[in-house]
DNA sequence: TATTATAATTCCCGAACGGGAATAAAAATT
DNA sequence: AATTTTTATTCCCGTTCGGGAATTATAATA
């Protein structure tokens, strides 16, 4: 898997969001089982969205940052 | 329409990401036609995220923000 | 209030999500 | 290197998205 930088700034795409469920994931010690289990889905949808498929259910995405302790803020361009 | 404040903090829910997008399309001068020819889209997207529905595609919704000119950001909970 | 513009809802239906389970691949640990 | 854990990919298949178009409802303007 190639190693990308995480975004310090804005999210432009669904890959840099599941690069970010990786790493905050792993850093809580967490498997993909694991985190499918909590947010009442399933793994394949855990792998899904960290490799960044950008059609996968807006909500779930919500729900996932939510359990990982990441907040979602939308601010107008600066 | 219940009029609802819009989000100055964290997003959520998917309604208030509708709302916020209905609030900037309107502030924009921007029809929901006008929009969805601009994403590509059909008008009943943009109907049905305005009105937060969870289940549509992640990507789309960053689309629409980004045409928009709004920015997303993920951080850690504070 | 009448008229017009905009938005919401419904229908049909092809395309694709996503769960579960199994398998393959990759990573990690000893 | 061998074993074990974790992750990715594939399959089957029920469910649902979402486009287009038409209709209804709502809002806006004269």
């Amino acid at each position: 898997m190639t190693t990308e930088k995480l975004p310090n700034g804005n999210i432009e795409s669904a890959k840099q969001v599941g690069n970010l469920v990786a790493f905050h994931r792993k850093e809580q010690g967490l498997t993909q089982a694991d985190l499918a289990g909590l947010a009442q889905t399933g793994t394949r949808f855990i792998s899904d969205l960290e490799n960044g498929k950008g059609t996968v259910q807006f909500d779930k995405v919500m729900l996932i940052l939510n359990l990982l302790g990441l907040d979602i803020r939308i601010t107008e361009r600066s």
